[in-house]
Parts: structure tokens; sequence; C-alpha cells
DNA sequence: ATATCCATGCACAATAGGTGCATGATTGAT
DNA sequence: ATCAATCATGCACCTATTGTGCATGGATAT
């Protein structure tokens, strides 16, 4: 499962260790134990005559030396990335495994496809997806884990754009709607501001998750600070209190909203029309690797397609 | 023994492969069994699904892609070499291997000093010497077997001066000086020029040997032809051969003459005078390691040395 | 003081990766 | 045309790397 890699998989190792900084989640991360964790950091120790990591409290911690070579690591595996990506395209080559990770509603309406798609047309590629969230999403990418990751971009998380391990594109800006119950004045109406909303009570998902930042980006954006009377984590959970009267919420049109009993979902008006990013991301290097190529194809089909069945986007 | 590169070690068989075009050479070179090379190289294939190797006649032979590949490694391998330097460099770590190569007279005498200062500064790092011809050098370097070479800088080889693989610093030019019978007119002479001895029966090592080419250049250097009557391998059979009156030889300063009867040594003058490059050769990158950097000092301080003990040099 | 969390060492198990020999295919020489 | 030489590769076997699970010990917070 591990030998993916033309770069000794210890050196992956210490990258994710230097990302999440205990030896416990580098083997979550990375799907080995924590001894092995353990074991494969002291054996790069030795193999390369570095003192990489220093105990620190009742955990480790990197060296100077440590994050010296983690931060240099960053252009190898990029160039290794590249250099695999032309010779794909060079000879092209068929690659065996394949994987990809997304975020809950990415994942269900861009990467299911993807991955149907590409299990008819490459019947021998072994295409794996796993649901996590962004940030979770560049840690498996970093663990060569996934090959590409379907994402909410995040401004000020701890990925930035122009992180030089990845790079990123673009997909589509998915808007955000309101959802209203079914019994709320404005219910009836086509669209609203999120100025007419400003009293309501809201519901959202607790602080420092993926779209709370997008929540409070969306109000901050037209002045208005809202009154967070309840948390959810997920939409289902927000939409039946929505539908109880509880308050009002934010939901991204890719979200289904199915038949939800008493609940109506309104687009929004007015200059701030939030919306969440949703971009693929890929080890640096790598985007030129035909089967990336055609997977972004493939997504930015589906995205197109998404766009254009609602019409009604341009409100 | 293997395990001293982050680059997988199956990607630097491919490239010892690549140079010397058979699976058993390469096993030979590296050190592998030809079995484990090729087993190495149809794991190579499958992990990174490349068709690498096509079957040629009895042997194989690297295909489009497999080229492309051992090409682009070149600066992966550099990236890496210059890294693992800059990281040694950054934390004063020490390392534990360290392998020398050399031909002949130049391990002698330049070698041997540096594995002994070595070992005497750096008591556990584990030092090792390996004779080989400059060409062979060249290889245990891709092949990763050693990390710096000592060699006899060759003008029309296939390893130029600007090989993206390597890194190469001059030492010293060692001068060739003539040997004569003892009973040679011209035995009590302090110099002779090449256009004295030019109709001399010359004895010399065999064609496409390292010195062969040296030999000729020396001469068309001046514009004579000289007539090659006999052929040694070893400086002590060319020397006996001269003693015994079969004819006159070059020989570089560096090589002992011992206590040779009948035979004088020397030196050319004239226009043409010609002389072996010795340069030290090291893998692209690393050459800023420190460990690289202290031989690299030593040997030019030896280099020096050899230069000022003898003063008629610039004769 | 006690509970908790984290890394690590150890016994054991799996497996990757090695060698040596036999085999088959291809080329060149007699 | 036969035979020898050369080369790569498959197979049986073995080794040693590298993984897991559990127990241990140090460090912190309650």
């Amino acid at each position: 499962m591990h030998n993916r890699c033309m770069i000794d998989p210890r050196l992956i190792t210490l990258r994710v260790f230097a990302r999440c900084g205990t030896v416990g989640a580098t083997a979550e991360l990375t799907g080995y134990s924590p001894s092995a964790v353990s074991a494969q950091l002291r054996e790069l120790q030795r193999v390369l005559g570095m003192q990489l990591l220093t105990k620190d409290g009742r955990g480790v911690r990197l060296t100077a030396t440590g994050r010296f070579l983690v931060e240099g690591s960053d252009t190898l595996i990029s160039e290794w990335e590249s250099l695999r990506a032309a010779a794909m395209e060079a000879g092209d080559q068929v690659q065996s495994r394949f994987g990809l990770g997304g975020f809950s509603t990415a994942a269900a309406q861009l990467l299911a496809p993807l991955a149907a798609s590409l299990r008819s047309t490459h019947p021998l590629l072994q295409v794996q997806v796993l649901e996590a969230n962004p940030a979770r999403c560049f840690d498996l990418l970093v663990a060569e884990r996934i090959d590409l990751a379907v994402i909410v971009a995040m401004q000020s998380d701890s990925y930035g754009e122009d992180d030089p391990r990845f790079e990123q594109t673009v997909l589509l800006d998915d808007p955000l709607d309101v959802i209203l119950p079914a019994s709320h004045p404005l219910a009836s109406r086509k669209t609203v501001t999120l100025e007419e909303l400003a009293t309501e009570p809201w519901i959202t998902e607790a602080a420092g998750s993926t779209y709370h930042s997008l929540f409070t980006a969306a109000f901050t954006a037209v002045g208005v600070t809202p009154r967070i009377a309840h948390e959810a984590v997920e939409w289902e959970t927000q939409i039946a209190f929505v539908g109880a009267g509880l308050g009002v919420g934010l939901l991204p049109r890719l979200a289904p909203l199915h038949n939800a009993e008493n609940v109506v979902r309104l687009h929004i008006a007015g200059k701030g029309k939030p919306a969440r990013r949703i971009v693929a991301a890929v080890r640096r290097g790598s985007i030129t690797s035909p089967l990336i190529q055609e997977s972004l194809g493939i997504l930015q089909v589906s995205a197109a397609r998404i766009l254009n069945d609602r019409p009604k986007d341009d409100l």
C-alpha cells in the first residue's frame, strides 16, 4: 500500500509529522502504527546522520535541521511529481492507483461522477475515494494517500493558495442560499438580502469549522453581525433545525435540500453574494500528469453542468 | 549497505543500467546480483505504471520513457544532494559513511592521506576507499557506491566536464616526464623536448586506455607522430621495459620511479608541456556538503604540498 | 497524588527483497 | 548447422527489514 513513491517513504512520514506535530497523529494520517512512525523517524535520522527530532515535554519536536529538511523537500517532491507527470505524458503510460479526496457535498456531486468516469475509461485503474475535510485532504496529499482533492477554498487557513506543496484549480463558485422555515414572513419571497435577515436567529457550524469562516465572511462583507442561536454539524441537522422554526441558515446550493418539510430555499440578492469557492488541489508538479489533466477536465465539465442545471444562479 | 539514499534505490539502479546497458553489468556495479537487478527494474515499472524496458535481442534496452525518466532524474538526484548538503551544513551533523574512489597513483598519493586524515578527525565515520579507473569511478558515483572520486580528467571521454550529474574540481596538473634508459645519449640532459624524441620507439598503454589518449594528445600538440613500439599496462612494467632499453616512455611525475635501475627521468621542455589534469568529482549538488568541502580542502593541501616538494616543476 | 497523554522499546509476525541455480532465448563462432 | 557463450528471468529459499500490539516510562494537567 505504501510503495507508491520514489522519495523515501520515511521522508514523507517526516513531512507529515512536520505538519501535525505528534507521532500519533502522523500514524493516523499515514496509516501506520505509532510504533512504526517512531521507528521510521529513528531510522531516518540514523541513515542521514542527522538529528531531526528532540524531546519536548511528553512529545517530540523537529530540530532546526529537521525543519530545514522538511521545507527543502518541498521542491524535491514537486520535482519528482513533475518528472513523473512528464514521463507519463511522454509515453502515454497508465498508472495503477489513483486516490481522490473530498468533502461531503463536493465529494458526492463532483468526486463520485469523476470516479465513475475514470473507472469506465480506465478499467484497470484502482480508484480510491476518501471523504475528508479540506484540511485533512491537504494532509492526505502530503502523506501521498491521495493524488487529487476537491475542497472548499479556505482563505485564512493554514494552507495558503501559494503553498509550495500544492497547485490549485478553481472549479466553481457555489453560491450560498438562505434557508427559512416555511412559516417565515419572507418565505414567499424570491430573493432576500442578508441585511433583511440581520436580526434573525442563525444556525451555523461550530466556530473553527470549515464553514463557520465562510459564514462570518459572508456577514462581515455586508457589515452585519449575525446572532448565532444554534450550532449544527451536518447539513441535515441544520435543515431540520430550520424546519423546526429554530432559526434561519445558509446552505450551499450544491447541498441538496431533498424534500425537507417546512423549509424553503431563497437565493441571496444584493451586493454581498456569498459563495464558497470549490477548487481542486494536487501536489505541485503533478498537475501535468495525464490522469490529473483528464480528471480536472471531467471536474470542469461536471462543474459547468452543475452551473447550467441551475439557471437561476445569476439572480 | 544499500540504504544510503533518499531516492528510491531502484531508480538508482535504473540510472546505472542506463549507463552500462546490461543487467549483468548493472549488477556488478551496484553490488547486487543480476536477479536482484532484474527484479528491481520489474518492480519499478510496476510501481510507476510505466514500461521502461524492452527486449532487444538477448538483452534489454531502455524505452523512450525510460530514457526520459533517467535524464530527468539527474536534476532530482542533484536536488537531493544539494538539500542533504545544506542540511548537514546547517546543523553540523555527521554522516556515517563516506566512499572514496580513485585511480592508482592518484589513489595512493591523494586518497590515502585523505582517508587517514578523515579517519583521525572523524573517528566514527566509516571511510571506504575503492580503487577504480576514472570511467568506473563515475559509474560508482552514479551508483552511489562512492561519494567522491579523484580521477584523471578525460577530455574526449563519455563523461564531459558539463555532465549534469557531476561537479568537478581541479586539484593539480601532474606534468608528464620522459623516462629514458640510462644508456640513452640524451640521458645526461636536464630536459628534453618531444621533438627530440620523435624517432624513438615509444612504450605506452593499449589504445583505448585512460593514458593512451593523454599520450597521443601530448604528441599531437607538438605535431609529432610517435612510433609506438610496445604496450604496457602498469607503470612498473613500462619502467622495466625502458630499463631494458626497449624504448622510451612518458611517466606522470606523481608516479614514483622508486629506485629503478638504468632508468632516468627527464622533465619536458618546449612549448608543449604535457600534463594530466587531476580532478576531484562529486555528485552534483553534494559539493557544499561539509564532509565534501573538508575533503576537497585536504586534497588541495595535499596537491599543493606535492607541487612544492618538486621545485623543478616550473622548468 | 492520580489520571492522562505521548513516545518508545520489545516480542512477534509479515513481507519485501536478497542470493544462487536452472532455464530459455539469442547471437556469434567453429 | 551445431555448439558455445552471453544475457535476462523465473523459482525456491533464505534473510532482514519493517510492520503490529502491548507494555512501559516520562511529563503534564487536574
